[in-house]
DNA sequence: TTAAATGATACTATAATGGTATCAATTAGG
DNA sequence: CCTAATTGATACCATTATAGTATCATTTAA
């Protein structure tokens, strides 16, 4: 569930390398053949990445791309919303209340809580605490009761969702 | 970003209105016409839920649904997870490290740090609490600063995103 | 025996996503 | 100036995921 695309995880990743990274300025050659991800698709992200305030990006011959800040104050949460756009769980929120089933819809506005407490637990995590390989609590791993995933049923046909 | 499925938040408001009628037992036939959604697509709900472990079945003629426990222990994370199934953010967390990025990417371990962090929140929220209109907290609206939804960029062509 | 209900599968159309290609604009360096 | 290296912007396609629908089997109250 709450699957985030893949191209945001590259996103986050291509961050972290080049904050670990910060003296240089990367093209996206370089990038790619660092990071092993295909260079067409690197190139795309960068940009959002760029136009998303992130990234400072130099054109022309020997141009590139560097953080824009300071790696403590870039958040998972702003490379998330800049890649995929604004957080916002359901179809409903997103646009202030179009949902015509908003009517009947109590739980509507409790929505926002939960936008909220998600937004806060993505942003609290900043960049600079990926790079450190694992932070002090040592790999929490599973995350969600084991019973939960074995009562998990697909609502699709062939199933997968694992 | 962090899009969740449009079945899931309609799973969400049935669930919500069960719990607001916990005495009677609901059939779908009945529950679409309450919540005013497409009967063959509650039908497909229903039976997730049923098949999680969220609702109780009862087959045959008077047949139908309750809740399966009380609305203060059911959370949102379980109703999530129920019809969308696992919660992982990224490809690569759900299935024990198949990813071939994974090698390269430093950022791996710490995504599950985050995915624990999300997943909290949403198990924090219980049905209960979607049922009082408005919690204390009135309407927090803005969850993200204005600035993030104007620097936000497309990936796609046409855009879209709000 | 019938009708009302859930359980299980299978299918289809639409949309989202990931990935690729193409050309324009910019700039350093010979 | 000219060329090569690089980002910026669009447009496109293929694959997949999603939402939605249809169909039949199974159970059970009346
Ligand atoms: S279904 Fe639209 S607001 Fe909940
Ligand atoms: S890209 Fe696969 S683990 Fe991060």
């Amino acid at each position: 569930m709450l699957r985030m695309g893949k191209l945001t995880d590259y996103g986050i990743v291509l961050m972290s390398y080049i904050a670990e990274h910060r003296s240089k300025q990367h093209s996206a050659h370089m990038l790619s053949d660092a990071v092993h991800m295909p260079l067409p698709t690197v190139r795309k992200i960068l940009k959002v990445l760029s136009a998303g305030g992130l990234l400072t990006s130099e054109r022309g011959a020997q141009g590139g791309y560097i953080l824009s800040g300071d790696p403590a104050d870039i958040s998972v949460a702003q490379i998330i919303t800049a890649i995929e756009g604004p957080i916002a769980l359901t179809e409903c929120v997103s646009s202030a209340s179009q949902c015509d089933q908003e009517t009947h819809c109590a739980v509507q506005t409790n929505w926002n809580q939960i936008n909220n407490a998600v937004f806060h637990a993505l942003d609290e995590v900043k960049l600079a605490d990926m790079l450190t390989p694992t932070l002090s609590a040592a790999r929490p791993v599973q995350f969600y009761p084991p019973s939960y995933r074995a009562k998990a049923v697909s609502l699709q046909d062939g199933d997968q969702h694992e």
